[in-house]
DNA sequence: CCTTGACCTTCCCATCGTTGGAAACTGCAC
DNA sequence: GTGCAGTTTCCAACGATGGGAAGGTCAAGG
């Protein structure tokens, strides 16, 4: 069948497919006499089953490892198991931080009048001078891979500096 | 100052306070007769914000409009509130799509025996025919990383096959 | 004075997953 | 045979960030 039709029934769009067999998440494609690219059942199975992993969250580089689990029949069901819970434990960081943002922007919104004056909290708590945010916990090192995430950023700028 | 000193007392590493320049997210800095760039504590001032504003998850594009809230000083309080209610409607949409990750994962992974032996459900559960994962609502669109990226991940191809 | 090293400048590249678009071709129906 | 839908490849963009090259500046020490 051609790429569109494997697109439809799979749930990933034909452009993702090209991609993914252009970094070699999955191999290349058969082709038809017109130079289509050809896919049959177990090619479109495969692709729903990156699907799913992708709405699970795994990187494109994560399903390649699980794409190996799948295929690989000799495996140990805890294999699969420690690289979920891995994974499970990476997403749980991920919350905690969203979490803490909320948190924080909460505090400040909930001290904030939300009138017509112009005096805000919110933007004061920005604003301020010193270091921390409000009542948060004094900036731990909470500083994970780079999962898709962003938060993972603080870097010293610089050692040694003199005032110019 | 240089920009490495100012760099290291507001948080923001050089690059990143040249790139937000080039995007006119901040004016364009003095110069030193040398044609380095030149801060004063007005400026860091307004990149410690800036740094804050992202570690609670604003994107530049909200930055910028938490700028102009900051410096006009006529708006009133409840903008500013409005604005980051928003926010953390957004953050907490993210959150609920990772825990409905996370929950899913941990019944496949509450599933698998976890053993010596292949026979795997949570791999069997990426794999299954069927276009629905465990217990989950029909797929939104994901995609945790940043709170205000391309969020739409909505392809013309796979839309209407759900099968329940 | 000259070297050294830290700093700065600009410019380009890579990341990651995904989409958009252009130019050219194929397949199918009218 | 014409037109449209689908396909091909290639190139670019997004957002935020880091890496690095090639070269200019500055201060200290010889």
């Amino acid at each position: 069948m051609n790429i569109g039709r494997a697109a439809k029934i799979s749930g990933v769009s034909p452009k993702m497919i090209r991609y993914y067999e252009q970094t070699g998440l999955i191999p290349k494609a058969a082709r038809q006499d017109s130079g289509y690219r050809d896919y049959d059942d177990a090619d479109v199975h495969r692709l729903r089953f990156i699907r799913r992993a992708r709405d699970l969250g795994f990187t494109v580089e994560q399903i390649g490892e699980l794409l190996g689990l799948w295929s690989d029949r000799s495996r140990a069901s805890a294999d699969v198991k420690a690289f979920a819970l891995e994974h499970i434990e990476r997403l749980k960081e991920k919350m905690a931080e969203i979490e803490a943002m909320v948190r924080t922007l909460e505090t400040l919104a909930n001290h904030c009048h939300g009138d017509d004056r112009p005096d805000c909290p919110i933007i004061e708590g920005l604003a301020e001078e010193g270091d921390a945010m409000p009542r948060l916990q004094p900036r731990e090192p909470r500083r994970f891979g780079r999962s898709g995430g962003q938060s993972a950023r603080r870097h010293a700028a610089g050692s040694s500096n003199r005032t110019h």
